[in-house]
DNA sequence: CCGCCTGGTTTCTGTTGGTGACCAAGTCAG
DNA sequence: CTGACTTGGTCACCAACAGAAACCAGGCGG
């Protein structure tokens, strides 16, 4: 597996990572995205990175969750240890979620995704339109129908 | 990966931004997460970020992806405006991808994942060890045969 | 003509997510 | 006491999707 690609800065330390192969099953990188690459995660951890917030706030707030899928997510991050599930025996049981100092330190790289879908996702709506009309017109020019 | 084209209609946000509303339904960060949110997108987008690099040497590095969801991703990342393709007729012919710029922006985000997930992911693994052991405990305290 | 190379597409099947019904525990109206 | 309603959650069922493997195009070498 030779790397002809010029990877140049910074061959890193050993084998260990990044650059050089975030591709294996095994690696840190391949995890995290296991963990948190599912619909819910990365919203679920913004959300709750502006301050901590009942279950049923979060389902109001999170517009299309199913409450099985809310549950089943903040279930997985506690696990994980990127947040924190506090219920209180209250009237009806009241369950309060907040990120973890763990978790917050990985909102940063977050809110840096954030913002830039914020400010480039008009760029890529246009990419989009514009690979949709080229493929219609090839369509057009060659029709399935064969 | 749908092909819907979910520019909507402009209107029902008020709400641009952020940690007011990241849960809409039609909210740029959640658009951005319906697209690169998959098993794959992030990681393609990191390799090619170091380099262009051919469908072959991707699946090879790529440790696990089967041919048709590479072909899917990168489909799906070249109509967003992320990946450049380039499919050359030589003799086998030959298809080259590389990020374009626009990608070259967000790789900063995924990066700082990436090296969040490489500093933490320790952690992470750390904390749901002890959480399932805490759930075997109880299981034992409780056992399910009711 | 056979077999092989790259880059795909198709088919079939197992896994996943969403929907909606249901549950626990407690409170309050009637 | 009964029934309705609260919050947080589970379960059964079904549709959508990912993955494995087979197949395809077409150009070449033997």
């Amino acid at each position: 597996m030779q790397d002809d690609t010029l990877i140049s800065p910074g061959h890193l330390e050993g084998t260990r990572n990044g650059r050089g192969n975030v591709y294996a099953r095994g690696c840190s990188t391949r995890q995290l995205l296991d963990r948190i690459g599912d619909k819910w995660s990365v919203l679920i951890l913004l959300l709750l990175g502006d301050g901590e917030m009942r279950f049923s706030e979060l389902k109001r707030r999170i517009d299309g969750v199913s409450q099985k899928m809310l549950t089943q997510t903040l279930r997985s991050l506690e696990r994980d240890g990127l947040v924190d599930r506090e219920a209180v025996p209250t009237v009806p049981v009241t369950v309060t979620y907040r990120i973890t100092p763990l978790a917050g330190e990985l909102l940063a790289a977050l809110r840096l995704m954030m913002e830039w879908a914020e400010t480039r996702m008009s760029a890529v709506a246009a990419a989009q339109a514009k690979f949709d009309e080229q493929r219609a017109a090839v369509d057009q020019t060659y029709p399935i129908g064969q």
